[in-house]
DNA sequence: CCGCGGGCCTGAGAGC
DNA sequence: TGCTCTCAGGCCCGCG
């Protein structure tokens, strides 16, 4: 389900209520996630206040008290729901309206500000991990991660060294988390389609023989930035079943130039194709073979 | 080292 | 209605 800007909504919803709260009381309803939950899971957060609730790639990282950093990750389908303890509940039928659980909520968080935060998976890609913040950089899932696309470490310079010699897709690159960490299926359909670029080309050809970054990298990069700032401005995209912590659509689906949009004509200004979809290291791929060269 | 396909799960939707 | 099949926003792992 989500990538960098819906992973970046949750972290913006959550904040408010996590950070400055301690961890009054921990449920683990269902430990079996992608990987079991951390020994003594419970025990390790119940007391702990949260300083600081961070985001890398499509992680969210809380900073606890004992110095831990707790590390989560939603999957394809998971989601974080708040109830807050008196006023408004969750709007809607969305999960579980009067703050009652529902299927699939795995883990529970009761705050000490009464706020009650629900992560809920149905297809449990989602994971929970705790680790030193000391070691969270040689984390072996931090460790090989290339850099977040909306710093200023991200450049054509970064991007072209980081695809020279690549013999794979520019698709597989951009989705490769070691070359650039946090963009997905959705939005690398839909970077590669502002800069007009096919997802079909070698990822090599950013980059000239000495591995310096060409024209193409030099367009590629802002549209990465432009579409996931666009998108995060937006509350991300809800496409089956993301929503904000308050239970809110985002709504940059409706947005989308190319992705899920087979047959659909190209949004480009004057160009006369039609949008394609076809399957690139086993999944989608939507673009336009007209402007995408 | 690299690139690829399989596998992990559940649910929604299409087609028969 | 109900069954079967395909597909889904991620990513680790084993293989060649």
């Amino acid at each position: 389900m989500p990538e960098l800007p819906e992973v970046e909504t949750v972290r913006r919803g959550l904040a408010p209520v996590m950070e400055g709260a301690r961890f009054a009381k921990v449920e683990a309803r269902r430990g079996d996630l992608r990987w079991p939950l951390p020994e003594q899971f419970v025990q390790r957060l119940e007391g702990q206040t949260v300083a600081g609730l961070g985001r890398r790639a499509k992680y969210l990282l809380a900073d606890l008290s004992s110095g831990e950093v707790l590390m989560m990750h939603l999957g394809m389908s998971g989601s974080f729901r708040i109830a807050v303890p008196s006023g408004e509940d969750t709007p809607g039928d969305f999960h579980h309206p009067r703050g009652k659980l529902a299927a699939h909520d795995h883990i529970v968080f009761h705050m000490s500000n009464g706020a009650v935060v629900t992560f809920n998976d149905p297809r449990r890609f989602g994971f929970m991990k705790l680790t030193p913040r000391v070691d969270l950089d040689a984390h072996p899932l931090m460790r090989a991660m290339g850099p977040e696309p909306l710093g200023n470490a991200f450049n054509a310079e970064m991007l072209a060294e980081a695809v020279a010699g690549k013999s794979t897709s520019l698709k597989a690159a951009l989705l490769d988390q070691r070359v650039v960490a946090g963009l997905g299926n959705i939005y690398v359909c839909e970077a590669l389609h502002r800069a007009h670029l096919s997802p079909r080309r070698k990822a090599s050809t950013l980059a000239d023989r000495k591995g310096a970054p060409n024209v193409r990298a030099d367009a590629l990069v802002p549209a990465i930035k432009a579409v996931l700032n666009a998108a995060i401005e937006a509350g991300g995209s809800s496409l089956r079943d993301h929503r904000q912590t308050d239970g809110e659509l985002g709504y940059f689906q409706h947005h989308f130039r190319v992705y899920d949009r087979e047959g659909e004509k190209c949004p480009t200004r004057g160009c006369t194709g039609t949008v394609k979809r076809i399957v690139q290291g086993g999944r989608s791929t939507f673009y336009c073979p007209v402007c995408q060269k």
